[in-house]
DNA sequence: ATAATTTTACTTAACAGTAAGTAAGGAGAA
DNA sequence: TTCTCCTTACTTACTGTTAAGTAAAATTAT
């Protein structure tokens, strides 16, 4: 019933895009204030200060991720539960355009400002993934594999496939290839790069 | 002959590891005077502005990355051809261990502050890449496949690798798994990747 | 029901610190 | 003496943060 958002939901989704854009550093309360309609002093009513807010942007993202894998990839034969994992992995992006830069901003920085309580929600859907890893080793269907390895080449390429579109774009101009950049949907991105790792595991 | 290194070399060897390091907005002028043991307005002397500074950081690395990918690919079968662009990447990034960050940082941020230049410097290396793809086809060795996803393979998850270091230590800590971290080379890992994204590309 | 009090949700104004950039000048070499 | 390579001593423009105040709504007392 809530067709009104909340003023506090409204800095937390505005803050959310211009952390994306702009990294930690360079989003200012300012311009959020600004974006937001209202002063730059109400932000500190809702948040303690400027790390409180980043916090409250990044950590509920994480969570959501984190309960989003562990419940689509709880069952089934090791190839079907990579293939979900990545799976949702792409869901997730799609649904949350801005995440990909935050996340990959982190990974980045070294992780230095990442809460811990992100940390924790990382650990989780790792330790999902060496679950899915180990099965697949005693089902004979999967080579032993490092799992950060793993984890690296599905989420980099994905959050960079996201986040490098104006990149790609320019680089396709002087290539005079546009149609490398049109018509690929980023859903035949995470369908292809789930075949071409599952295909690159196997025994 | 040169055994001292001039003072503007200086200046961009430290001002290259503060912007890996903190990023563009991060890094501070006043900090890279320090480390160079002068004081802020030297660097004025040397470059126009901050910006032209950065430019001059980034383009000698992708014009040198271009060079060495150029002529390491330029002969043999595709799969050869490949095997040594992955390994061109990966040898270059254990040379520049600051590269991965400002890689990863310019993708991150949309390619907002790449200058030009060293755009074409990726267009260079992405139309490599390409030859090496439909080269690949042509023997019929590699499936067709979009040549930015496979960059994405190549270059994501070697420069988050190299870049994740401490956001790994993060998370093994987490799974009580220290031997996720210790003894992995990055060398092993341009290897691994390597045999990897070729089995995934083989027909 | 109405008046008194308190809380909510902000605004205005300003502070403290920091970062990019500059004007002016000085030391030493050619 | 003049040019190169710097330093000293600033200015300007933010940017996070806080203090103080206020209109309106909610709560409590009468």
């Amino acid at each position: 019933m809530s067709k009104t958002i909340s003023k506090k939901d409204l800095i937390v989704a505005k803050a959310f895009e211009l952390f994306s854009k702009y990294g930690y550093e360079g989003a200012t309360l300012d311009e959020l204030a600004k974006v937001c309609g209202i002063t730059k002093p109400a932000i500190y009513y809702y948040f303690k200060d400027k790390a409180s807010l980043y916090e409250a942007v990044v950590c509920s993202q994480f969570a959501y991720l984190e309960e989003r894998i562990l419940s689509q990839t709880n069952s089934g034969e090791a190839t079907e539960r990579l293939r979900n994992y990545i799976k949702t992995f792409g869901e997730f992006l799609i649904k949350s355009p801005f995440f990909s830069a935050i996340f990959s901003r982190e990974i980045t920085a070294g992780a230095d400002t990442l809460p811990s309580s992100c940390a924790d929600r990382l650990a989780g859907i790792l330790k999902r993934l060496m679950e899915i890893l180990e099965l697949g080793e005693r089902e004979g269907v999967f080579e032993r594999e490092n799992p950060f390895m793993v984890q690296m080449m599905i989420v980099t390429p994905l959050t960079a496939y996201h986040v490098s579109r104006p990149l790609r774009e320019k680089i396709a101009k002087r290539l005079d290839n546009y149609n490398l950049i049109e018509n690929v949907e980023f859903q035949d991105i995470v369908d292809k790069l789930s075949e071409k790792i599952i295909k690159a595991l196997r025994c």
